[in-house]
DNA sequence: CGACCATTTGATATGGATCAAGCGATGTGG
DNA sequence: CCACATCGCTTGATCCATATCAAATGGTCG
């Protein structure tokens, strides 16, 4: 893990709550009840999980809060790979390094767990071998779908996003967003500007309400579909 | 396999000419030396060799020709999501279909091998487990790259373009292209006239050399790389 | 209350798309 | 063997979506 985290990281004793933590969704087993494998580390908000290039000794299991990984590249733009909520596993990787950075977006808690371990159970059982692979499928399913996304139009990029965190969150309707604009802009490969523009041209279409920055209600969700087809 | 597939493929005798086709990249030692595992079977310029949303029975690896992968949105626009070169394995998926579809670029002969085998002796042997999860892996890796050219501008993207295809095939400094301006558009998130402009950009620049428009002479590579960075 | 930061809104600039025409290689039929 | 059609590519002119630059607004915390 990296050094950073140290300094922003409360190691503590596993969460008392961690209430929406077993969504079907990119779990392994591993990291199943008995989670004795690894251990539970809180994470500050904007503290960083793991950095690129280091190497990547854990995998990680979001159980509460969110997490963003990214990449900055030269002219420092900064890319969002991917937002983990709850239930997320996420930090899997084959080479020894970590390819993206990890953060924590909110105040998380983070079950951690020995990716030797993982890598050694994968070698013993082979129901655990295929869930590894399982779980590397999905990275790289979502990775496609994200791809796709980036060559779409500013309001079909938007859309997308908004669809998929409310499908994520469950929460039918409306969307508690843990991230600021600039990690959706940076995700969409937008500016903030055009996110803001884009919401607001949602609103006044009548498509979602904007009660708060960070609260969206989908009101007319044929509108986005439209725009996500 | 695909249904269009059987009236434009040639499912012939191996091939006597398969001369680069033991890259180390995307290897699968499934694919190795005793390929009694599967048969090789010959594809038409453009003809389909799989396409989206049909059952991925199949995993296949170039033993000669060029393939690409792409999907086509539901404005019409298509996205190219891989060029397959000589040693690449392809059509790899967790899913039981194929979330895009493949095309032979030039005439091609493929190495075909039913996933169910492959699957069967990863369950066997976890070597090969590990393998069909490096190659996964190693596929995720390709499309997080992808995705970082398209947030970058047209003349990054070339470039990468060309570095990627110079470094692929590696015949030091001259490149021949398989692929037409409108796959390298569509690979890259951009149009024809601006994947051209831009090449005779670096022309002028001196660059590269455009001796024909499918063969390319990488003349200063640091200027290049400049851009890729 | 006032400072600060995130977000929104406004005005302008620009990179690449679009529309349109020209060019060069390849192949075909007279 | 040469006109001519065709196709892939290049070049030119214009337009437009989104970036950029700039300022206003609003929510949060001391």
């Amino acid at each position: 893990m990296a050094n950073k985290t140290q300094t922003t990281a409360h190691a503590t004793q596993p969460p008392v709550d961690n209430g929406n933590c077993d969504l079907p969704r990119n779990t392994l087993s591993l990291f199943g009840t008995d989670s004795h494998m690894g251990a539970t580390i809180y994470f500050d908000q904007n503290s960083e999980i793991y950095g690129e290039n280091e190497p990547a000794d854990y995998v990680y299991k979001v159980l509460s809060g969110t997490v963003r990984t990214y990449k900055v590249l030269n002219d420092g733009r900064r890319q969002v790979g991917a937002f983990y909520l709850p239930g997320d596993v996420f930090g899997l990787e084959i080479g020894d390094e970590h390819t993206f950075s990890a953060e924590a977006i909110t105040d998380s808690s983070i079950l951690v767990v020995k990716r030797s371990a993982v890598i050694a159970q994968a070698a013993r059982d082979n129901g655990v071998a295929r869930e590894l692979w399982a779980a590397t499928a999905r990275e790289l399913r979502r990775t496609q779908d994200h791809l796709l996304l980036l060559i779409k139009n500013a309001q079909e990029r938007v859309a997308a996003f908004l669809l998929e965190m409310a499908d994520r969150s469950q929460a039918g309707g409306a969307i508690e967003l843990p991230m600021s604009r600039q990690d959706i802009a940076d995700y969409l490969g937008l500016t903030i500007e055009t996110v803001s523009r884009t919401l607001t041209h949602f609103e006044t279409a009548a498509a979602i309400e904007l009660p708060r920055s960070r609260r969206i209600v989908l009101r007319n969700r044929s509108v986005l579909n439209k725009l996500n087809a």
